[in-house]
DNA sequence: CTGTTAGCGCATTCAT
DNA sequence: ATGAATGCGCTAACAG
């Protein structure tokens, strides 16, 4: 029913070993051997078994990525962008050459699932795996991640951090590129008290993450240093990074302190939801209360009025992830790379209004 | 080095059989064999290996999705919800059990791709096969993609297509969930007629697309009843799916035609950067223009002001495919369903202005 | 309910 | 440059 290998050696006249060869082009073949092989290839249409092949070679071509959120464009541009480099610009003939498959995995946030993603990727026994955004901060699960990356790694499996702060102890992963949320979190908040700013709210995301912390410490870093310590945990609310969290957490915000000028949030489509609360209570951006973001998402600029934000340069990031996935481009120094990240001040900022 | 099923076996002191047997769960064993069993995975840190097991078992667990713009949420929304159907909650452990591996595959619109991709699957031997979107309406294409599927389904893979309307003769594919992006378009030009409107630009998508097709004719359907025929090609302006394209082609139609006083975007993507392009000539929204696009993804309802849409339920229609894909719910009668669209009119519309 | 026996389809030694 | 032989790790009949 199914044609193997074995029916193309027989069409093409040849030993399966040869045709084996060619189909891997790692190995001195006759030219016009090599052209009977492929003929008797696309005559049968054969398909390698995937399977087979893994297991004989104990190795697979699925490479995976790993995200928290399918549908948030922030993973999608940096999955997106690794893919390119990964599944290579295939041959136009649809007849898929020796490239990877990469596939990417929707961890959906959860720790577990995360791990069990992993698992399924050991399993298969996957190339590389590719790990974005933001990490629980939960030891346990921490502890459990390094473990199964140096398994991972024992395997052979290249593992590469995009988006994403190195662990702890881990000589298993190949790069990690973090972006500097910090930075970027400081100088954004800077920004807003170079504009006058004093009473500033954040709605932060969810807890125990580090993109979520690290942009926060940034946001307090500059009002310390601006002598505007002390009111952090009222000025403060978390929630999940979507809309609707940034809609809910805003009204909690301004219901919990109604002085303050600016609001900044944890990412640009938690920003919407601000704004959208702040616009439901009868206020107006920037003239009552300035909004800010991060990521610098494609619709941010397309905001009214235009977001100030921090670009993250997710599409290179996410290229270069898969390239160092595929062992394209050499690591950077200690393997840690820390990405810059770039304030882009918009409409959606302006000094408070006096009294 | 690596652990296999008969350590396993040597240490929970039963048959390789009985170990594959617990691991799968398709086949009564007794409690206290089990038990031995799995406290041997656990000590043994057992991965299985999943080539060696689809070879022999001549199947595999990975469900591909196939989307054609991962940065795009469209295609996320739809996948993550798939993808919830078919990963399967997880046992919390970590540990991997029966579920599913959903993978997304990112054609970028590619028909050399979808069709690269879908012979990777072919080599996995996946176990189903979801294809999200619009299909490329080019027959050679198509007859192509028909083989493709045909010989899937032969190998056993269920093939479900949401969002995508179904293939001219395919009996491959176990259902098909299309939107009806007809009824959708005709309606939302149907409310613009009714306000007033009279000439009424369109920014479209790519060419060639079901989805641009389908959408267009509903449009102009409208206009025909309404006795506005006539100006089709001059009214429209085709391009990608994107906020760039909506932008510069609206500046293209409103160039060609300043007389416009709606225009009607391919998406909501397209909507936003239509919107952009209105402003930055001075005009307003929706006292000089009206604007609608089509999807209604999350952020449009936050776009100022609101964007009339037509509502597609993206993540319900993506969460049946994936029940569709597991053999979990019965398919529709004939293969087809048709998935409603729905009119959502919000502030981006209104009357034009007389004179 | 459990053990035994055969492959699954291919990559890779070794030969030649 | 090519062919023959071996085994990757597992599942699926068959016994029992």
């Amino acid at each position: 029913m199914t044609v193997t290998l074995a029916d193309v050696a027989a069409r093409a006249r040849v030993s399966p070993a040869t045709v084996s060869r060619v189909l891997n082009g790692n190995y001195p073949v006759a030219a016009s051997t090599r052209e009977r092989v492929l003929r008797a290839v696309d005559d049968l249409d054969y398909v390698l078994n995937g399977p087979a092949s893994a297991l004989a070679a104990a190795t697979s071509d699925l490479v995976g990525i790993l995200v928290n959120d399918i549908a948030d464009p922030f993973f999608g541009i940096m999955a997106g962008a690794a893919q390119t480099e990964i599944g290579g610009p295939g041959d136009g003939s649809g007849r898929a050459g020796g490239e990877k498959l990469a596939i990417v995995c929707n961890t959906g946030g959860s720790p577990e699932r995360e791990l069990t993603y992993l698992t399924l990727l050991q399993r298969q026994r996957a190339a590389a795996v590719v790990l974005t955004g933001g990490a629980v901060e939960d030891p346990a699960h921490q502890a459990a991640m390094s473990a199964k990356l140096a398994k991972l790694a024992d395997a052979g499996t290249r593992v590469v951090l995009c988006g994403r702060p190195p662990l702890p102890d881990s000589e298993a992963v190949v790069a990690a590129l973090a972006f500097d949320n910090r930075g970027g979190g400081r100088r954004l908040t800077e920004h807003l008290l170079s504009l006058g700013h004093r009473r500033i709210g954040y709605v932060a995301g969810p807890l125990e993450r580090t993109t979520t912390r690290h942009r926060l410490e940034g946001h307090r870093d500059a009002m310390r240093a601006a002598g505007l310590a002390g009111d952090e945990e009222r000025l403060t609310v978390h929630g999940p990074y979507d809309r609707r969290s940034g809609y809910d957490a805003t009204h909690e915000l301004l219901r919990r302190e109604p002085e303050v000028t600016a609001v900044v949030a944890a990412n640009d489509t938690v920003a919407l939801g601000a704004s959208a609360a702040i616009r439901d209570r009868g206020l107006r951006i920037p003239e009552d209360i300035s909004v800010a973001g991060f990521d610098d998402l494609p619709f941010s600029v397309d905001a009214v009025p235009a977001l100030t934000t921090v670009r993250l340069p997710l599409f290179e990031a996410g290229a270069r992830a898969g390239r160092l996935a595929m062992g394209k481009e050499k690591p950077p120094p200690g393997g840690i790379a820390t990405i810059a990240a770039e304030l882009m001040v918009r409409g959606s900022t302006a000094p408070p209004r006096v009294g």
